[in-house]
DNA sequence: TGAAAATAAGACCGATCGGTTTATATTTGT
DNA sequence: ACAAATATAAACCGATCGGTCTTATTTTCA
């Protein structure tokens, strides 16, 4: 069994990162932690070096928590055309259905860290790369198996796509319309089933 | 002439747009804008009510920049061909060129404007509106005058060229590597070439 | 140019910020 | 079950937050 300190660094963990994520780093006070959490500060410090600390904890438990329900989608299929499609399908509704509320962790922290939270900003670079390097793979896989038109370029593909779900995903917030980054997934299905397909 | 009032006004309002566009409203302190002004408290709240009022001004102002840059490129072509294509050279470069510091502030105010805010949200929102219109406009002129592909959906390829373009944004600003937003436009261009024309 | 009006400086305000510390309560291993 | 170790509550800290107010200065126009 987990050690009492290990639990309650953990509930931390849980409870802090929806806010973070919804309200941003400068956005979210110890007192919101305190709140979310239902500890006193002697709780949250004792596991806790500072708001640093327990910033970047909850962005790697944010992105863990993406990260791992895509790849079980994208596992559960063969094919690339497939993997994408289940990509696209995680993402459909994804503003108001996402895991925890506030949108994509990488967006949101890519936003706010402009130059200062360098320790947060090397995260959501490190993540962004693994998303990117993900999308790659599994397109160059296609190509390479034959399944997809040999003339496409698996590191533009993914941007592309990585682009366009990250922008949709602030268009859908930004209008209160979920329907906007749906009609994008659904273009990117299209492209998949006609452009990609051999 | 201007009265003293309101030449300080807009001072404010132009040194301050910067540093909210960088550092995201909860991240920008009234002494931040006091020393971007070299103003005292006086000088800022016998102009301005609250924060709030100058976030607002200067989301404004910031917005209103862009777009009359923007606009200046697209109305100096005629072709609709060559007005997305000035749109695309705008944005190129961005992360390291824009008119100032901090990205584009639609995405940001998106960003960091979730439910909290909403007199930031409803102005970024009607921003992207009015982007996403004059996309459209242009598109669908094309289709009209027949220079585009009359199977095109105006709306749909608005919303896919805003999307890459803003998701581009923030995986360039994220990466430090201005060359990704590049090549992403780079690919809008040659979308437009191909498969937009008829 | 001089007096009234407009404008800005800067001391000041209570509230809240992130963080520390001490004292109490709870786990833990024997 | 008990003592030692661990973990949490809560009072407390200086700094800074956004904002007010009085006073001094500058602008304005007769």
């Amino acid at each position: 069994m987990l050690t009492k300190s290990e639990r309650t660094r953990q509930l931390i963990i849980e409870r802090a990162a929806p806010v973070f994520n919804r309200k941003g780093y400068a956005g979210t006070s110890m007192s919101d932690i305190l709140e979310a959490t239902g500890l006193a500060k002697g709780g949250i410090y004792g596991n806790f070096e500072s708001k640093d600390d327990i910033a970047a904890a909850a962005f790697d438990y944010s992105y863990q928590m993406v990260l791992t329900a895509v790849r079980a989608r994208v596992m559960a299929e063969r094919t690339a055309a497939g993997k994408l499609q289940a990509i696209f399908k995680f993402y459909h509704n994804y503003t108001v259905n996402s895991l925890f509320p506030g949108g994509c962790p990488v967006l949101n922290t890519a936003v706010e860290t402009d130059d200062q939270l360098p320790f947060l900003k090397r995260k959501a670079a490190a993540a962004m790369q693994e998303m990117l390097q993900s999308l790659q793979y599994i397109i160059q896989k296609g190509i390479d198996t034959g399944e997809f038109d040999n003339r496409l370029h698996a590191e533009e593909e993914a941007m592309l796509i990585y682009s366009i779900i990250e922008g949709g995903i602030m268009m859908s917030k930004l209008s209160d319309q979920p329907g906007v980054l749906n009609k994008l997934l659904k273009h990117l299905g299209r492209e998949v089933k006609q452009r990609f397909m051999v």
